[in-house]
DNA sequence: CGCCAGCTTGAATCTACTCAAATCTTGTGG
DNA sequence: CCACAAGATTTGAGTAGATTCAAGCTGGCG
């Protein structure tokens, strides 16, 4: 039972899921099995193609994943990223058709995500999981207006913290960023020159150290004050 | 029937839900009936609060308005518009709390969206809104992170032609657009004065006018290709 | 241990911004 | 119906933030 309890809380997706709504035990057996059944994609796989028929919601288990665009020539912008605990392709709708490209930016793991049917408690997390995925699409958009490169990076920064903490993969300012400079410009709308000047500007100014692929934010209550930037809510309850 | 026919296809936000999914006639008479007792909201006011409780769905009747966020230091960013037709407010969640302001941009009508209890039809309307939305945001994501500003105007410009089209509010390139240029600035991640100088530019080259609210765009299919644009599309059906 | 992707640095350039002022529109009250 | 005020558009000059191009460096991996 312990055993069987550790596992949940181990696992980034079941945590996130839990950190989302309250399920039930059919819920996260559901959820357990379903995990259990996943597959590996390789790195610049995709997991889903624009304009192409969504067949299943599926449920990232390990690793990351971009939600994608490129342009005629060659310029690409990611327009968000897709950490363990995320749905892909949820829309509750008939033959819909995916409206951006997702690739696996690290090796990745996924599942068919349970159906909704078979565990009712499902859905409420399912329908917060979208609504901060579109909170986040909002994010992106402000950022990329509004916010300058120094800014971009930063709150870009905290928002991966953010969610990375629900799936219990951050804590204290600290995680893995499995990412280069140049996906990272491609994510923020700079280049990847730009993006390697400001990075040595913050790290300079004692803001972060970012190597071997470990990210530490070493004050992220500071730099949120400093961007201007409040976590994200979509419910009155969490 | 044939003055009630001919009422259904000129209401803009019936027009547009038609457009999208099939309906039947207890849909059709849930949304009149609905659309029959909508309010009217002055220009600034908000139809919605960010962080504050969303109460019902609402579906917008007539008018413009606009997503926004505005940064601490008086920045303000336009996420997306909201026209006619639009559903704001929908996402199957308990307890939701809006992440953003939306606000009238014109004298905006509104009513509260049919209830999907009640006409069954709405459900498949209402999922494929949210998705075009959704849609919508990563256009404007791209837009932002890797269009110039010659290309985001154009960009942005067809969008609004191909939605205001599904309302039937716009055809051969022409719509009536009842925005200021502060206001076109603010969604394209641009200042004003730029996005004058861009304007100019592109009535010079022939590409557009835009005198007493009405835009035209003389060739939005050349337009298109020039910039790179295609049709958003959501589901394999439309 | 050598290779290659990714990172770093510099210099020149350019797109878009800022600030400031003039002109044009639109709506309103007399 | 005109005059005025407020808001919106236009134009210019100078500047800043980000890009481009190019070259050198570094470290992880086969």
């Amino acid at each position: 039972m312990i055993a069987e309890d550790y596992r949940h809380i181990d696992a980034p997706a079941l945590r996130r899921l839990e950190a989302l709504a309250p399920l039930d035990q059919t819920a996260r057996q559901a959820l357990q099995a379903a995990i259990a059944r996943s597959r590996k994609i390789a790195p610049r796989r995709e997991l889903m193609i624009e304009g192409r028929e969504v067949k299943e919601t599926l449920l990232v288990v390990r690793g990351w994943a971009a939600r994608i665009r490129i342009l005629g020539d060659g310029r690409r912008q990611i327009m968000n990223f897709t950490l363990p605990g995320d749905l892909v392709g949820l829309c509750g709708q008939e033959n819909p058709v995916s409206s951006a490209t997702i690739i696996a930016m690290t090796p990745v793991a996924v599942c068919t995500a349970p159906d909704i049917a078979a565990a009712p408690a499902l859905a409420q997390a399912y329908a917060v999981s979208r609504a901060r995925e579109e909170a986040y699409l909002l994010a992106q958009i402000a950022r990329l207006g509004r916010l300058n490169a120094h800014e971009r990076i930063a709150d870009l920064f905290l928002e991966l913290l953010e969610r990375l903490e629900f799936a219990g993969l951050a804590s204290h300012g600290r995680f893995v960023l499995p990412l280069t400079q140049e996906v990272l410009a491609d994510a923020l709308g700079l280049t990847a020159v730009h993006v390697n000047r400001m990075l040595q500007q913050a790290r300079r100014a004692g803001e972060l150290s970012w190597q071997s692929k470990e990210l530490v934010i070493h004050d992220p209550a500071a730099l949120a004050r400093q961007v201007g930037r409040a976590p994200v809510r979509v419910t009155a309850a969490g």
